[in-house]
Order: structure tokens, then C-alpha cells, then sequence
DNA sequence: AATAATTAGTGTCAAATTAACATTTATTTT
DNA sequence: AAAATAAATGTTAATTTGACACTAATTATT
């Protein structure tokens, strides 16, 4: 059958971009690989896509394989393909990032992986086009962040708005009128107020506030009114 | 090598979703399949990646065998994977939409194929899980429209206001109030006013527009202020 | 015990932007 | 010459933004 031929002897692998957030910056999960090629250099945690999975689940298998974690937010972004990108075989990677509360699930890390959580702004090289990888899925990152509330996804159960504000910052490394933000994110109603207070970052304390998970649902291009509208990105 | 092993016999194609504008309505390139199986059946323009080419490349070859045109407008979107969305081989395509002015290359439509410009409310039951590419790829693109002025793409050199009004309409499902839009695209400082009118359409004729080239390249969250603040996705 | 230091949270206001609506203009058809 | 049509410009009140100042709650320092 002149259509199927088996003209593409490729390998479809998947590659986790894992995003954190601690607080206070963001963060990447990195493993140091303990095969060849390659051998003890960091890179993203990966896998290849099996006969009979998705690549969905095989993002979602690799990210269990390594955080055992489930039902974490994940999302596809772009797949790398250059014919070149690894040196002694032909594969194809599609990427997925993921977005998970890091002070939750330091203690889980998987004992099988050497993983470290590295600032998004500081991490080591990576082998073959990764860090392209994370470029890319940073970029998408803020492209949705922009348009919906997903950065809540971040975050633990309870939280406060300092933490979202730190947050917001991180990801589009600008800084802003925290009084304004709050006035914002206030109107927008996605945020309910607690009657706790988190002492551990300052000494007056601030107040914790929980998702408006109906809100939360509904919202989208509306929330593109938390970045200012001269965000200089490039 | 245990990392490299073979246990992936997975064929990887591209699929194109072609966008076009016709000046009033978005139209998308579907061509009716010669070959088995689902012959005669509407259906995407795909391809296989071949063993020396990256998936970019292969889907800008595909995209030229179809339509006979290059340096199109073309972004990679999502990847559909799932082991039994065809069912003789496993196939992975990754998808790719491109953005083109229809009424400029309605003529060197390929004869290689039957090929044809749907309106995308309302176009064939297409094979697979094409009509899911699709739908995916609008989504992407009215994201993407929604931060950077990429339907600029899809206009000719020459354009009037009604026209780039009625390809937001169409983009979006949505209307909005002309006066307002037009106030706001002129404000944007992205189109130049010429001197000629277009005459075809209209009594009074409209102004015909160039983009402003320098603006086009810099303008990017800043555009998101061309859709009303509570536009209805879901 | 008083005071300084620190960060959270609320308040003010002028300027810019939006949304909703009205009018004028250029051209063709009747 | 008048009517019809669609483009283009104008008006205005309400909302939102951006820039800034102040108050509040708590801990550390003297």
C-alpha cells in the first residue's frame, strides 16, 4: 500500500517541562540522567511513547514515573523534530509542560531519579535543544496565563494574594504595582478571602484566600486584564 | 542499548489546516481523498515526515504540493496521537494551520488533487479526527489572534476596514460595534491609509490600507485590546 | 515600654479607554 | 433631484487604569 509505507523509521518520545512555584519563584524540575547518551548531565524528564498509549498518557506516566503525581495540570506544547536534534537517532519529542505546587511534593520525589528543582532563571545546561524546550514552553507558559487563570494551578489550596503577586511576576519577570494588582484580582472575584492569615512571611502576616472554583471555570479572555497593557514581551 | 529500543512502530505524519479569507467569510482548504482507505471522503492536506526532514519542513511541503505557495504563515498546533485514531496503522500527526489570502491563489490550486475552500461554520463530515483538528486549530488561532496580529495574514496587500472587521467577525463568531473597532485599529497606529478605494464593495467605496510593517513586528499583547473584554468563549 | 522597622492592605484621583449611540459623507440607483 | 447604501467621523458618560500616599498589624530593637 503505497500510502503507508514504512518511509519514517522515527521515535516519538514525550518531554515534561515541569513548572513549580515555591512561593516565590518559579522554578524547573530537572533530573540528572544516569544512562547514555548523555550520561550525568541534566536534562527534562522523558519518555518514549509506547505502541498502545497516547502521547498524553505517556506524558502523564513519565511525570508519575518521576513525582508520582496525578491529575496534574498538563498541557501540550510544541514538538521538536529536527532530524538532527539527538546525535545517534532519529526522535521526535512532543512537549508537554506541567504545572505543580512544589512545597507540596518536595517529599515524594522519586528516589530513582536524581531531580532537583532549579530556578527558571538559573538552571544549568541542558543536553540536546531542552532548553530550547523550556524557551518555548515558557513562552506558551505566559501566551496562556495572559488569556486564563491558569497559574493558579501553582499554587497551594490556600494562599496569599503577595504569593500571587510574586507569581505573576515570575512568570513575565517584570514587576508591579502590587496595589493595583490586588484591586484587580479582588474585582475579578476568583479569589474568596480566609479568616487565617499566613505569619511566615512577614510580620503583620498575610491574609490566606481560596480559588472561586466556579469562577475560576468560567473566567478566561477577561483575565487578560491582569497583565498591564504595555507588557513588554518580544 | 535499553534506552533506544525499538518498541515504537509508530508512523508520524503532518496535517495542515489551511485558513483563508475571501474578504468576507474564513474559509478552510479541505481536498477529497484518492487513495484508500476513506477514499473520496473529505479530508485535510497531510503527509508523512520523511527520515531527513523535520515536521516543519514536511508540513511546508505539503502545504506547497496542495497550493503551490511557500513562506506561508504556518504554526505548529497540537498533536493528535491516540493509538487507534486510525485504524490500520498507528499514526501520530502533528498539525500545523497556515494563514492565506484565498482570493489571491484560488487560481494555482493544484490539479493534483480535488481541493476545496469550506467556510468554516460549515464545512463536510471529514475522516478521523480531522473535524477535532480543526476545531483545535480555531482554538489556537483565536488564542493566538487574541495577543498578536497574525490575521493580518490572511488579508491582502491591500485591505479596507470592513474587511479586517468582517475576518475578526468571522475569527471570533462574534460582531462588534464597527465605529468602535475601526477607532481602535487606527489608534493602533498598524495600518496606513492609501489613497486608493475599493470600489467593489460598496456605494461609497472604502479606503484601501497597508500594514505598517515596523508596527506589525513590534505589537503583540498590547492587540489583545481588539477583542470586547467580555468575549464569550468557553 | 516606647519606638523603629517591615510588609499588608486600603484609599485617592487625574488621565486614558471603553461602550453605546448619532451624525455626516461619498457614491450609486431610482 | 431624491432615495438608498455603506463608510467614516463625532459625542459623551461610565469604567478602568496608572501612579501615588497613606494606614494597619505585627515583630524587633532600644
Amino acid at each position: 500500500m503505497e500510502y503507508y509505507r514504512e518511509d519514517s523509521a522515527i521515535l516519538l518520545a514525550v518531554d515534561c517541562i515541569i513548572f513549580g512555584f515555591n512561593g516565590e519563584s518559579l522554578q524547573v524540575l530537572l533530573i540528572k540522567r544516569d544512562f547514555e547518551p548523555e550520561r550525568n548531565k541534566w536534562s527534562l524528564m522523558g519518555g518514549f511513547v509506547q505502541a498502545d498509549e497516547s502521547p498524553e498518557l505517556a506524558a502523564s506516566r513519565v511525570l508519575k514515573k518521576l513525582t508520582g503525581l496525578e491529575n496534574v495540570y498538563m498541557e501540550q506544547c510544541s514538538v521538536f523534530g529536527d532530524p538532527k536534534r539527538e546525535p545517534n537517532n532519529r526522535v521526535v519529542s512532543i512537549c508537554y509542560f506541567a504545572l505543580i505546587d512544589t512545597q507540596k511534593y518536595t517529599h515524594i520525589l522519586s528516589e530513582e531519579y536524581e531531580a532537583k528543582w532549579f530556578p527558571l532563571q538559573d538552571y544549568p545546561t541542558l543536553i540536546f535543544d531542552h532548553d530550547q524546550m523550556i524557551s518555548s514552553a515558557q513562552h506558551r507558559l505566559r501566551m496562556k496565563a495572559a488569556l486564563y487563570p491558569i497559574l493558579f494551578e501553582l499554587l497551594p489550596e490556600k494562599f496569599t494574594i503577595p504569593q500571587i503577586a510574586a507569581l505573576y511576576e515570575g512568570v513575565y519577570n517584570i514587576e508591579f504595582d502590587k496595589r493595583n494588582f490586588s484591586r484587580k484580582l479582588l474585582a475579578s472575584d476568583l479569589i474568596i478571602k480566609l479568616d487565617e492569615k499566613d505569619k511566615e512571611n512577614s510580620k503583620k502576616g498575610a491574609f490566606y484566600f481560596k480559588l472561586n472554583t466556579a469562577i475560576y471555570k468560567e473566567k478566561i479572555m477577561s483575565f487578560l486584564r491582569y497583565l498591564p497593557s504595555w507588557f513588554p514581551e518580544n
